[in-house]
DNA sequence: AAATTTACATTAAAACTTCTCATGTGAACA
DNA sequence: TGTTCACATGAGAAGTTTTAATGTAAATTT
């Protein structure tokens, strides 16, 4: 404990993220000779080379990996820590890590923007960050304390995380003005015309609807702008959230196919990491989130 | 982070624990006016006072309690995961915290003292700190990270920790050179006989006979050599693990009541938490652990 | 092949932090 | 009323960290 201080593995994780001296000057605010000392004196202390470096290249070691693993796991419960005793002053502080998949912004019920006004309106000295990404890295991110809460489609539920439902969102097929079904009447769309073209799909594939399960898909997306274009291209049909499509001021470049036969809902949750810390903070915007979605019904 | 580092948090469970910055300072090594710096640093940090201190006596206030607690546990998984990461370095290193019941070293079985003088022949750079309370207590500590190992006959397991059975511990009933039954031929002490006495009985009942379960004791004792005590007062009986009596240099003066009848076993088990911290250290231990036990069967 | 650039190491002196020593304060106690 | 105890305070000493300037070695360019 004498050797291993805060600084020197802070030090040493911000390196690691700017890939080499040199961009870590600027992030931590010291010079280029600084960080030199710190990281020789990390090493000294841990009796071992945490990364090659030089004109060559920055590179982590094998056991580097490891301790560049661990001394982020040290930082982030450290920080949360920190800010459980912050708290005990009254003032809500510390960092609050929430994550989420994307195109969550228009989801009217939830409201995201407006809990968050509503979250930083209280005298705080919280630092937000806010991840967007798939249900299945937010999982993962949330049980090693990346994450603080995360709101998602969860359709694999972990026993180590606790979730609560918020609300639906639904879905509906669509296709862009070239493509082959745009023009049609309606009556002479149904499922098995629809089967006949190509479908992208989400890569969580939690967004497509069941009557189409059996279609393999021809392309995949990551991500709910890149399918909007991908459906505009004329090549594929596409399900995208209603809401997301309500929102989107060139509406009339994409077509509802068969709403009435081909809609289908996904359920959001917030999922939490129950009582590993106890932070007001987390509590707080829990709770915000929580009862804007009551309200909202 | 940047105030809250880890040498004032170290001060100030140190402070606690000596009751007061004058006998911290040897504790801690440096001068009383070092400490009253840092207390009063952590304080200005915090933003809030964590302590009453004067001629009138060291006294917590209510939010330094809570900071107290929290600082021990930043404290502990701070030096689980240096440790950690010192592992990396070859050697085993770091504290290694271990959790027993009381008269545990003359379980020939299990021969813990052995256990240990194994493990600390290895090269190493541990800590050990051995603790010994009730099971309850241990299962507590093991839980927050107080403890890493725990030997006792849990008989409740709880779901978040691991248990691998260790060896059995047999205990009879045994009553003092003055008591009434001392002098009584074999054939006249039976159940009934016995009933009519007071037994004294572990504060955790983990150690009393199923057979007398019904008998309301009339004293409790929490440590095996109070009860030894109290049954040589010859106004008790009281149960005793026979390895406890057979390296007893006075064994003479204690009585087996009818040993046929009376005796009974407790399973002692060694518990862990899974899987929080991966540390080298903790798993060579276990792994002494169980092998000295396969071993003395 | 020489010159240049890049990325880090080294060093001495400056800047900053923390400690100690000596002394001060105020409440409790005799 | 004076003494003791437990901590606070302040000036200077000691120690630590940072900077600025320069060195080095590998990669790139010329």
């Amino acid at each position: 404990m004498k050797l291993l201080r805060n600084t020197l593995l802070e030090t040493f994780v911000t390196v690691v993220e700017c890939g080499g001296f040199t961009d870590a000057q600027y992030a931590l605010g010291i010079t280029q000779s600084a960080i030199s000392i710190r990281i020789r004196d990390l090493e000294t202390a841990l009796g071992y080379r945490i990364c090659e470096r030089g004109r060559g290249g920055f590179r982590l070691t094998e056991r580097g990996e490891i301790a560049y693993r661990k001394a982020g796991d040290i930082l982030r419960s450290a920080r949360d820590f920190d800010a459980e005793l912050l708290e005990l002053r009254g003032t809500i502080t510390g960092d609050l890590r929430i994550g989420t998949v994307d195109a969550v912004n228009t989801l009217a019920e939830l409201n995201l923007a407006q809990v968050l006004k509503r979250f930083l309106d209280r005298p705080n000295e919280v630092q937000l960050e806010v991840v967007v990404a798939s249900p299945t890295e937010l999982t993962q991110k949330l049980i090693t304390g990346d994450l603080h809460v995360a709101i998602a489609p969860f359709r694999n539920q972990v026993s180590e995380l606790t979730y609560t439902e918020l609300c639906q969102e639904e879905h509906r097929l669509y296709c862009g003005r070239d493509h082959p079904l745009f023009d049609l009447p309606d009556d002479q769309i149904d499922l098995d015309v629809i089967s006949e073209h190509q479908i992208c799909q989400r890569s969580y594939n939690i967004l497509v609807s069941p009557v189409l399960q059996t279609v393999h898909p021809k392309a995949v997306v990551a991500n709910m702008e890149a399918m909007a274009m991908m459906i505009e291209t004329g090549h594929y049909l596409g399900p995208l959230p209603v809401h997301f499509i309500e929102t989107w001021a060139h509406r009339d470049r994409l077509r509802e196919l068969a709403p009435d036969k081909l809609n289908w809902n996904s359920t959001f949750y917030l999922a939490t990491r129950p009582s590993v810390v106890h932070r007001r903070a987390v509590e707080i915007l829990v709770q915000d989130i929580i009862e804007s979605c009551l309200s909202g019904e």
